[in-house]
DNA sequence: GCCAACGTTGGC
DNA sequence: GCCAACGTTGGC
């Protein structure tokens, strides 16, 4: 069991996007970042939990809470001549973009980035690392208990 | 819209 | 295999 930070930006799909969905489920597809996606081929596991960030978007921060809902399978939009994330070197033989799909499971009030910067517990994240830009990045089991006690409680 | 930081590409 | 040029990310 590991636990994940995944950014999206919520013009193309919010955390509410997730929720809206049938079974509470999408398709985790356009990550064109080797370092991401062979977190998603080679760490992840079903049940892992998710940390549904918007980025990109005048507040950004932790939306809710989801989990890993399938293991990886070929990201279709790859294939797609039509699509933003079309990959004209990648063919059905040898896939080179990967999806996973993601649940949401809770959503609890929303953590903007200003505060998680703000909290000594919080210092280590990958996220909040000078100069880090991975879309997929590893949490801790530490990290991620501050982060749930945050998002259940009010607003300080 | 700016721009620092990072990742990728491709010539050599 | 180096590295300059270019493209992208993402907070501000």
């Amino acid at each position: 069991m590991r636990y994940w930070l995944m950014k999206s930006e919520p013009d193309e799909v919010s955390f509410d996007d997730v929720i809206k969905a049938p079974k509470q489920t999408v398709a985790w597809f356009g990550v064109r970042n080797y370092q991401a996606r062979n977190f998603m081929r080679d760490a992840m596991s079903v049940g892992d939990g998710v940390l549904f960030y918007h980025s990109s978007c005048a507040v950004p921060g932790v939306a809710g809470i989801a989990e890993v809902a399938s293991t990886p399978y070929p990201d279709a939009s790859q294939f797609d001549p039509e699509s933003h994330y079309h990959d004209p070197k990648a063919t059905q033989e040898n896939p080179r973009w990967i999806s996973v799909d993601v649940r949401a499971v809770e959503q609890g009030r929303y953590l903007p980035l200003t505060e998680m910067r703000a909290n000594p517990a919080l210092e280590d994240m990958v996220l909040l690392q000078k100069g880090s830009r991975l879309s997929i990045s590893p949490v801790t089991q530490g990290q991620w208990n501050a982060i749930l006690k945050l998002l259940r409680e009010g607003k300080r």
